[in-house]
DNA sequence: CTTTCGCCCTGAGTGC
DNA sequence: TGCACTCAGGGCGAAA
């Protein structure tokens, strides 16, 4: 299950091979993979061609990938990557030729002229229109990995099973790369969005559709402060609060339950009394458990969640909580519960997690 | 406005 | 062996 590790594991894994990439074509195989995009899969291809893709961007579980401001007119010059470059990175040096033929393979339209685009929004500090130099991304292909989403990053004609988008691209250094977004279940999705300027003024500009989203709590501009004022606001219990997206994100049921777990603070404890003291021994609780998770390649039980080269990580093993019913609790030695909270589950130890 | 509910979706697992 | 059924849960629109 794709939580802010995961998708942070993929976005490290994505950057070296997509920044700076250009898309030579894409393919839809299953539309409803673009049910946030707004507007038919034409509209996806035909804007996506083309463009230059900038360095990979994250906010909790959503990622996204600056586009150049516009298609590259004329078309960069045809030149193979350096053999060392591709050598080292394992990869059959391409032609000039190959280049070629593949971009012929795509229908490249010439893209919208951004005065033209409805509904995008103006720039703060004008640095539109400043030149090639001073341009700014004003659209992004966002990724939501939903429960099974992966991207995997292939090497040219590399097919994966249940691929429902696949995107190909041209590295000036690496060469053509392949990009699969493998998606099982379908809760996953990609889009092309504009990007604004976020709610608080301040810090880069993010996808409209992740705007609404929360700040994650690895993001240097999150305020714990605030957060801990917001928490002590609302209406429910501490574990619906800490899976709204809206108040903090990135943190999904894992490591939910795993941070609570650390904190010993049950599920069902109303925020209004959690207090600001435990609040913030919860807030330092997730960090130590999306850190580490991040450290061991994220959390992986079975093929769902996989890196961009298809390999697992190495969290599971480290859970204390989550999934451990049945197992001595690490700290106590009773036994860890599963009870089902939310249509979901929740794991923990009833005797180190009580409700105060 | 805030909070909660139900739907989307597929394949592995389970029980008869 | 076969088949119906259950379960996993993030995000989002609708309902309360």
């Amino acid at each position: 299950m794709p939580e802010l590790p995961e998708v942070e594991v993929v976005r490290l894994g994505l950057a070296p091979a997509v920044t700076t990439a250009t898309v030579a074509s894409v393919t839809i195989f299953d539309s409803r993979s673009l049910r946030r995009h707004d507007g038919p899969a034409e509209d996806f291809v035909d804007r996506l061609v083309g463009r230059t893709m900038l360095a990979p961007q994250r906010r909790g579980k959503f990622l996204w990938i600056p586009l150049s401001p516009v298609p590259p007119s004329p078309s960069p010059p045809l030149s193979p990557p350096p053999l060392s470059l591709a050598a080292s990175h394992g990869i059959r040096p391409v032609t000039t030729t190959e280049i070629q033929e593949f971009r012929d393979s795509a229908t490249v339209f010439p893209g919208q002229s951004l005065s033209d685009a409805d509904g995008v929004p103006e720039f703060p500090e004008g640095k539109r229109g400043g030149g090639p130099d001073t341009a700014v991304p004003v659209e992004a292909l966002t990724v939501h990995l939903g429960m099974s989403g992966q991207v995997l990053l292939r090497d040219r004609s590399v097919d994966d099973a249940r691929t429902r988008i696949r995107i190909d691209i041209v590295h000036p250094a690496l060469g053509l790369r392949r990009l699969n977004f493998v998606d099982q279940r379908i809760f996953g999705s990609m889009a092309l969005d504009v990007l604004v300027s976020p709610v608080n003024g301040s810090g880069p500009t993010i996808p409209s559709r992740v705007a609404h989203i929360a700040r994650d709590p690895l993001d240097e501009f999150f305020d714990d402060r605030a957060f801990l004022t917001k928490l002590a606001a609302k209406r429910t219990t501490i574990k619906r609060a800490i899976l709204d997206q809206t108040l903090i994100s990135g943190i999904g049921n894992i490591y939910a339950d795993e941070a609570l777990w650390a904190a010993r603070i049950h599920y069902n404890q109303p925020t209004a009394t959690l207090g600001r003291a435990r609040g913030l021994r919860l807030l330092r609780e997730v960090r130590a458990v999306l850190v580490r998770a991040l450290g061991e390649g994220g959390t992986s039980f079975d093929t769902q969640y996989l890196n961009v080269n298809g390999q697992s990580g190495y969290f599971a093993r480290s859970l204390n909580a989550y999934g451990q019913q049945g197992k001595p609790c690490p700290r106590c030695g009773q036994p860890i519960v599963r009870e089902s909270f939310m249509n979901r589950g929740s794991h923990l130890c009833t005797f180190c997690q009580r409700i105060r």
